[in-house]
DNA sequence: CAGGTGGACTAACATTGGTTATTTCCGCCT
DNA sequence: AGGCGGAAATAACCAATGTTAGTCCACCTG
């Protein structure tokens, strides 16, 4: 069984949303099976599956994505270390996309067998659980709602929006966070081309909000990437509340 | 309190995804309290509300949407009869967007008390409700990963999927539904200018795949429909399987 | 019946973003 | 040190979509 403390991100999100209890903390930690890890590149799970068991992401980042039919790839979302890459799965059985490993993974795995007798004897919990998958949703909602924005602002909402979720966990030191994605793989998250996405950065870049050196991103002016962004992170429900 | 057949199309809805027991049936109803309606137009509720009950729209359609900071209203989802309109409100307590009413509309309403004492004594119904709210999610994603795609795509993918969404309940007959949206609403939807809708309909109507004449919508050629748009309904999850 | 309103439609022009091709840069391997 | 390969950057040109400013028509209302 994987150590206890690879969930404690995963554990801090959910305390960030409600409080637990200690019954509640060992339930869920009991769920957990196995461990893998999955290099660059590599598919955790893919569209057409129907998983058995769903990953928690400790370390490294991952992409839920379509290959469309004329072989672009479209990226729907990211997720960071303590995310649950397809609780949904749980529920709705098939997977509808695939999700990719951005960089180096490793992954605990909580077989649905487990969960959903969790979902018997725990419905607090469960609704925490179903709390994670619709700020998953809210995530996706406000994408849409971006995309009808202009380049600039898409793109630096993305990064606002990755600064504060990885601002939760350990991996924001002062201002600066890893960000392992390429030109090209922000395109397919942005819907826009690779070129305008290099583009886009240089306007950014020239308007001193933030840098992007290799993978090293750092915020350089919250205040007014926030507002060229039009972030308002009212959607990620950063809020406790008794649930 | 609300007759109870206001909801049959909400619980045909859940028995297309798996079986429900009588109880069940009975308990979901027993949690609906009040019915009201609402004028097209008028918003259900509003960015910024904390609900004290959930609703499902027993008549007409309502959008989800943000207005944002320029003016401009951008729409990330369209529901249908027999769809909850909040139902994550429930969990998410704050809502981070609007609903508003296309047509007019009326409504059922589930205080949140009811429902929250529901998913204690009935995991299963807890979990089908859960799933409801992730095929909104699953709606979500596929509107993201349609974007990308060009304008005649987004459009037909549009009517394909309230073709098969209106389907199940008695909303389509003989290949034909009513759709009260005007091109500017549309536009709003698709995030394109309400004068691309305009030649975007004109071209796809050249391509005889479909009509649209006042609010009727009729399919001429579903599957060329189907191929026009990259249509491809597995993201519904219109399927029955023990949850 | 006249006037007003909202929605559909059109045209001309401006802008954004896509495509293709090439070059530069930099880390890494031998 | 040399060379290879992936990513970033650049340039020129092209296609898709937005903007503005209308017209037209059906329907409603006074």
């Amino acid at each position: 069984m994987p150590e206890t403390h690879l969930i404690d991100t995963f554990l801090r999100k959910l305390e960030l949303r409600d409080t637990l209890t200690v019954a509640e903390r060992e339930a869920l930690a009991a769920c957990a099976e196995s461990e893998s890890d999955y290099p660059a590149g590599a598919d955790l799970v893919r569209e057409g599956d129907r998983p058995l068991e769903s990953m928690l992401v400790t370390r490294g980042f991952t992409t839920r994505y379509r290959d469309s039919a004329d072989g672009n790839r479209q990226i729907g979302a990211i997720h960071v270390p303590g995310d649950f890459v397809d609780l949904q799965s749980l529920i709705l059985k098939h997977m509808d996309h695939s999700v990719g490993a951005l960089s180096d993974c490793h992954v605990v795995k909580f077989p649905h067998s487990r969960l959903t007798a969790l979902t018997r004897e725990h419905p607090h919990l469960t609704r925490l659980l179903w709390l994670m998958t619709l700020i998953d949703s809210s995530i996706h909602r406000e994408w849409l709602f971006a995309a009808g924005r202009g380049a600039p602002e898409q793109l630096s909402h993305l990064i606002c929006e990755l600064y504060v979720r990885l601002a939760v966990t350990d991996l924001v030191v002062d201002q600066r966070f890893n960000l392992p994605m390429t030109q090209v793989e922000l395109g397919e998250a942005l819907g826009l081309s690779a070129v305008h996405v290099n583009r886009t950065l240089q306007q950014l870049r020239s308007e001193d909000l933030f840098t992007w050196q290799g993978q090293e991103v750092r915020i350089l002016d919250w205040d007014g990437l926030r507002r060229r962004a039009q972030f308002d992170p009212t959607y990620l429900h950063l809020v406790s509340e008794p649930r």
